[in-house]
RNA sequence: GGUCGCGUAGCUCAGUUGGUUAGAGCGCUGCAUUCACAUUGCAGAAGUCACAGGUUCAAGUCCUGUCGCGACCA
C-alpha cells in the first residue's frame, strides 16, 4: 500500500476516481427486473444556466440517494438533462443577435433564428452538466436528455394532442399576463407579486347629466384612462346609488361613459368609485362583461400606448403615466397625489411589471385534480417536510386553467393547423396532430410554442421513453414511478404538481376516475424532498447583482467536493432556508482531513492485514484481548449503522451527517484511537486492536460514501477493503443487528454496560484534565492524582485502565487512598480525584470553583427532592422515570456532600 | 387579508410519539507543537428555550393568546 500523505488533497483524488467511475460504467442504469429499481430524475436546469449554490445542495441530495440505492443493491438510475428554457434562451439569443449584428429575430425569420438558437445552445448550453461532474454527481450521462430532443419533443406534442382529444385543451380569448419585454403571455405561476412604491392619484370626473357634480376616483394607473369605458360603484353604496345609470365625462379623450353598479367594487378602497378599463384589468374585464361594456385596448404588445390612447398614443407606458397625471392636472381633474404602496405582478423572467392583456391563447384545463390531491393525502406520494402538502392542496383547490401558449419561437411549436381564412375558433377548421395536414397548402400552423413547463411536466415519463399513453418501454416499466424527487419548494406548482397531474392522466389508458392502485402506478414519484433555498450569511437571496453568491467551482477547488457536500449537508435544516457560511464548508473539509489522518494513523500503526471482506476483518479480532473500549466502540458502530439507515430512509440528511461526524470525531478519534495507543505498543494486543480499527473504518467508509464519495472510495482501496474495480458502491453495511450478530458468532458481545463504563472513565479523565488545566499543569505529563474510589468496582475499573488513564490525562501515577482528607478535587462517577499540587494550592480559586459547582448541585438536589416528595409524581410517573429520578437525586446528594466537605476543609 | 413556518448560548442551528442536570459547530478565553491530524488536541466562560396563560405528576416539546421575523397565496 502506498504511503498516505499528511493532509488530504482532494484535487487529484477526485478527478482520478470520477474518470474511473465513468469508464467503468459505475453510474449506468441497467434495466434489471430481478432487482428493486430506484430512479431519480434530475430537475432539469435551464440549458443556459450555470451552477449555483442551490444546485450544489439539490444535486448533493440526489447523489446521496442514488449512491445509497446502489450500495443497497438496487438497480439505480440518476438521469440528467436540461430544459430548453423558452423565454430565457430566446431572449439571450435575441440579445446577442442585436448586439453583434443589430438585427432582430424578425429580420432573420423563424427558420434561421431557430438554427441560431440551436447553435447558441450547443455552444453555451449544458455547462451546468459538466460542472455537476466536479461535484461528483453520479448521473448516467449516456442517458442525458434535452427537452427539445426529437423523441422528447414527440412526447410533448403527443401529450398536447391527447389532452386535446380528451377535451382538456381549448383555445380562447382571455385576460392573460402579458410580458411587454418578452412579448408573450405567461401563466399565473410565472408572475411574481412584488410590493412596489408608486403613487395613488385621486381625480374627479364630472357627472355629465349633472354639470357641477363630480365623482372622485382613485387610481394607480391614470395612463389607462383612455381605455375607461365606465365607472363603477357598489350597488348598495348610499353615497352613489342614485347615480347608477347616469354618465360621467371621461377626461381624455373626452367621452361620455356610464356609471354602473357592481358588487366587485370595494367600498372601502379610496372613494369607493372605480374606473373600469376592461382591456387592462382582470376585475374590470369581468365587470365589463357583466355590463356589456366595450373593450378598448389602448396599449401595444410592447408596452407602448396604442393610437386609441388619444393624447398618450406612442408613449412608453410609464412615461404615459406621468403624462396622464399632468394632463389631469391641466384639465383640473387631479385632486391630489399621494405616495402609495401596492403589490404589482412582475414577469419572472424579464423582471418588469406584467400587463393584463386580452389575447387569443391555448389553455389546459387540468385533469385528475381529485386524484392529484388523493395521491398526497393518502400517502401514496410523501412530501418531506410534510407541511408542503398544505401548500400543494391549496393550489389544487384554487387551480386556474393553464395558459400554455407562448408567443415565442424557441420551443415546441403548437401542433395545431388552421384552415386558411376560416374561423379558427371552430374546431372543424383545426387540425390537431403530430403531423401536418395532407394538403398543407390550405392550412397554416399556429405560430406559437408551448410553455416550457408544458414540456418539463413530462420529465419523469418522457426521459425514459414515454411517447404516448398506453405504450410502454422496458425503462418505463422498470423505473417508473421513480423513487424520489429532490427539488425546491419554489416550483411546487410550476413543476411538482403538474408532473403528478401529467402522470395521472397520461401514464396509461384514458380513465375518468382512478383507484388508489392506479394512482400508485401512475404517479411520477413516491417521495418528494423539498430542500431549502440557500441564502447568504445575512439571509439575503443569492444573486448576481448582490455579488453574494460564491462561485461553486471555486468552493470545490478550495474545500474539495466531499468537504463541500458534507458541509452543505450539515447546515441544511430540512425544508428551511439555509444561511450559507463558508466556515461550515471548511468544517466539512476538516472532517475529510480528520478521516484521512485517522486512516494514515492506522497505516502507520502496523502492517495491513486481510481486509478483503467483513468476515475477514472480524475473524482477526481476538475476543480475549478486547477491552471495554473495544466493546464500546463496536457497540457505538452498530448504533451508528442503525441510525444512519434510519436517517437516510427518512431523508433526515442533516442528522445523518451529524451522526457520522460526532461518532467519528468524538468517539473514535478523540477517545478510542487515543485510548488504544498504549495497547498498540504491546505486540500481544496490537493486531486485535488494529483489527477493530479496520472494522470501524470499513463500516464507517460505507456509511460515509453517499455524502463523501471520493475520499471514501480512495480510502476503501488504500486500506485494502476492495481491489481494483471493486468499488465501494457495491457494498453495504447491513443493519447494526447484523453486525452485532456477526460479532457474536465470533464470540464478541458488545454490551451496553461497557458503554457506560467507558463513559465513566471518559468523565474521570476529563475531570483530571480540568483539574490540571485549572492548576496550570495542563502540559505536564508527570502529574500525580490521588483517588478515593467510589467502590471496589470503580477502583478495579481504574486500575485496569491505569495505563490508558495516565496516557490520556497526562499522569505519571494514579494513587488510591481511603481518605483524601481536606484536599480539593473533583467528584466523578468513579470517585473523588485530587491533583497533587504540593503546597501550591490556590485556595481562593478552588473555593470559587467548588462553590460554583456546589451551587448547581444544591439546585439539582432541591429540585429532585421536591419532585420526589410530590405524591402525584410518585404515584403517577412510570417506574423507570421514578427510578431514574431517585438515582439522580442520590448521585447529586453524594456529589454535593463530597463537595461541601471539600469546601469546608478548605477553611 | 388567508395559509404555512420560525423565535433555544455572541452567531448558525440540533433537540422525531412530553420524562434524568437542554446539545453541536463556529466565535471567544487560557494552555499545548519532536505524538496521525494546527484543516489539530485539552480545558473554560456563555442559555428565565420570544412573552403570557393553560393542560399534565412532569412542558423547549402539547393547547390558546400576544409580540417579532420570514415565505407562499390572494
Amino acid at each position: 500500500m502506498a504511503e498516505i500523505p499528511k493532509s488530504y488533497d482532494p484535487q487529484g483524488v477526485e478527478q482520478r476516481w470520477y474518470d474511473l467511475w465513468v469508464s467503468s460504467g459505475c453510474f449506468k442504469g441497467v434495466v434489471d427486473p430481478s432487482r428493486e429499481s430506484f430512479a431519480v430524475m434530475i430537475p432539469p436546469p435551464n440549458v443556459t444556466g450555470v451552477l449555483h449554490m442551490g444546485h450544489l445542495l439539490n444535486n448533493t441530495l440526489q447523489d446521496i440517494m442514488v449512491r445509497r440505492a446502489r450500495q443497497e443493491g438496487k438497480s439505480a438510475l440518476w438521469l440528467p438533462g436540461t430544459d430548453h428554457a423558452g423565454i430565457a434562451t430566446q431572449s439571450r439569443v435575441e440579445k446577442e443577435l442585436k448586439q453583434k449584428e443589430g438585427r432582430s429575430r424578425h429580420d432573420l425569420g423563424r427558420e434561421k433564428f431557430l438554427v441560431r438558437a440551436s447553435e447558441w445552445r450547443d455552444r453555451h448550453g449544458g455547462i451546468i452538466l459538466s460542472q455537476l461532474r466536479k461535484l461528483g454527481a453520479s448521473c448516467d450521462w449516456d442517458r442525458t436528455v434535452h427537452t427539445l430532443d426529437a423523441g422528447y419533443s414527440e412526447a410533448v406534442l403527443q401529450a398536447f394532442v391527447t389532452l386535446y382529444e380528451r377535451g382538456y385543451v381549448y383555445r380562447g380569448k382571455r385576460m392573460v399576463n402579458w410580458c411587454p419585454v418578452s412579448q408573450t403571455g405567461l401563466s399565473d405561476e410565472e408572475v411574481v407579486m412584488k410590493p412596489s412604491k408608486g403613487q395613488l392619484f385621486r381625480m374627479r370626473y364630472e357627472v355629465a347629466d349633472e354639470p357641477g357634480t363630480w365623482l372622485e376616483i382613485s387610481t394607480t394607473r391614470p395612463e389607462t384612462i383612455p381605455g375607461d369605458t365606465a365607472v363603477a360603484v357598489h350597488p348598495d353604496d348610499e353615497r352613489y346609488r342614485r347615480l347608477i345609470g347616469k354618465y360621467v365625462w371621461r377626461p381624455f379623450p373626452r367621452a361620455r361613459i356610464p356609471i354602473v353598479g357592481d358588487t366587485a367594487v370595494d367600498r372601502e378602497f379610496g372613494t369607493g368609485v372605480l374606473k373600469v378599463t376592461p382591456a387592462h384589468d382582470r376585475t374590470d374585464f369581468e365587470i365589463g362583461r357583466r355590463h356589456s361594456l366595450p373593450v378598448l385596448d389602448v396599449m401595444n404588445p410592447d408596452g407602448t400606448m396604442s393610437p386609441d390612447a388619444g393624447p398618450l398614443a406612442g408613449m412608453e407606458r410609464f412615461k404615459a403615466r406621468i403624462a396622464a397625471a399632468k394632463l389631469l392636472e391641466e384639465l383640473g381633474c387631479l385632486v391630489k397625489t399621494e405616495p402609495y404602496e401596492n403589490t404589482v405582478g412582475f414577469s419572472e423572467r424579464a423582471d418588469v411589471p406584467i400587463e393584463p392583456r386580452l389575447s387569443e391563447q391555448w389553455f389546459i384545463r387540468y385533469p385528475k385534480i381529485e386524484e392529484a390531491k388523493r395521491a398526497v393525502t393518502s400517502g401514496i406520494i410523501r412530501f418531506h417536510p410534510e407541511r408542503w402538502t398544505k401548500t400543494y392542496l391549496h393550489w389544487l383547490d384554487n387551480i386556474q386553467d393553464w395558459c400554455v401558449s407562448r408567443q415565442l419561437w424557441w420551443g415546441h411549436r403548437i401542433p395545431v393547423w388552421y384552415r386558411k381564412g376560416a374561423d379558427r375558433n371552430d374546431p372543424a377548421n383545426r387540425h390537431v396532430s403530430l403531423t401536418a395536414p395532407s394538403d398543407p397548402a390550405g392550412w397554416e400552423q399556429d405560430p406559437d410554442v408551448l410553455d416550457t413547463w408544458a414540456s418539463s411536466w413530462l420529465w419523469c415519463l418522457a426521459t425514459i421513453g414515454w411517447r404516448k399513453p398506453g405504450v410502454t418501454t422496458p425503462e418505463l416499466a422498470h423505473w417508473y414511478p421513480t423513487g424520489a424527487l429532490a427539488t425546491g419548494p419554489d416550483i411546487i406548482f410550476l413543476w411538482v404538481a403538474r408532473m403528478i397531474i401529467a402522470g395521472l392522466e397520461l401514464h396509461g389508458p384514458e380513465r375518468k376516475n382512478l383507484t388508489d392502485d392506479e394512482i400508485r402506478a401512475r404517479v411520477p414519484f413516491h417521495r418528494v424532498y423539498f430542500n431549502g433555498i440557500i441564502r447568504d450569511k445575512l439571509g439575503r437571496k443569492m444573486s448576481k447583482s448582490l455579488g453574494n453568491s460564491p462561485e461553486p467551482l471555486d468552493l470545490i477547488a478550495k474545500f474539495g467536493a466531499d468537504g463541500l457536500r458534507f458541509g452543505l449537508l450539515s447546515i441544511a435544516p430540512k425544508g428551511q432556508d439555509i444561511l450559507f457560511d463558508e466556515d461550515r464548508v471548511a468544517q466539512g473539509r476538516n472532517f475529510c482531513n480528520k478521516l484521512w489522518n485517522a486512516a494514515r494513523f492506522r497505516q502507520m500503526s502496523g502492517p495491513m492485514a486481510n481486509n478483503s471482506d467483513l468476515g475477514a476483518v472480524i475473524s482477526r479480532l481476538v475476543p480475549a484481548s478486547l477491552d471495554d473500549d473495544d466493546f464500546a466502540i463496536l457497540h457505538g458502530l452498530a448504533e451508528l449503522t442503525d441510525s444512519t439507515n434510519r436517517n437516510l430512509a427518512d431523508h433526515e440528511f442533516t442528522a445523518y451527517a451529524q451522526g457520522l461526524y460526532s461518532f467519528f470525531w468524538g468517539d473514535f478519534c478523540d477517545w478510542y484511537v487515543e485510548a488504544s495507543k498504549s495497547r498498540l505498543a504491546d505486540p500481544a494486543l496490537r493486531d486485535s486492536c488494529l483489527a477493530v480499527q479496520d472494522l470501524v473504518l470499513r463500516q464507517f467508509l460505507l456509511m460515509l460514501h453517499p455524502v463523501a464519495p471520493f475520499i471514501s472510495e480512495e480510502l476503501w482501496h488504500l486500506l485494502g477493503y476492495g481491489g481494483t474495480e471493486d468499488f465501494i458502491q457495491r457494498h453495504h453495511t447491513g443493519t447494526g443487528g447484523e453486525l452485532l450478530k456477526a460479532l457474536r458468532v465470533h464470540g464478541i458481545k458488545p454490551a451496553a454496560s461497557k458503554v457506560t463504563a467507558v463513559a465513566s472513565l471518559r468523565e474521570f479523565v476529563a475531570s483530571v484534565r480540568a483539574l490540571k488545566s485549572q492548576a496550570g499543569q495542563a502540559t505536564r505529563r508527570d502529574a500525580v492524582v490521588s483517588v478515593q474510589a467510589k467502590d471496589g468496582a470503580a477502583r478495579a475499573s481504574l486500575e485496569s485502565a491505569r495505563d490508558k488513564v495516565c496516557r490520556l490525562a497526562g499522569l505519571s501515577a494514579v494513587e488510591f487512598t481511603d481518605d483524601l482528607g481536606g484536599r480539593p478535587g473533583a467528584v466523578t462517577p468513579l470517585g473523588t480525584v485530587s491533583l497533587d499540587v504540593g503546597s501550591n494550592v490556590d485556595i481562593a480559586a478552588e473555593r470559587t470553583r467548588i462553590g460554583k459547582e456546589l451551587e448547581k448541585l444544591e439546585k439539582a438536589v432541591s429540585a429532585g427532592e421536591s419532585k420526589l416528595s410530590n405524591e402525584a409524581f410518585v404515584s403517577k410517573a412510570p417506574a423507570q422515570i421514578l427510578e431514574g429520578a431517585r438515582r439522580q437525586l442520590e448521585e447529586s446528594k453524594a456529589r454535593r456532600d463530597e463537595l461541601a466537605r471539600m469546601l469546608a476543609a478548605l477553611g
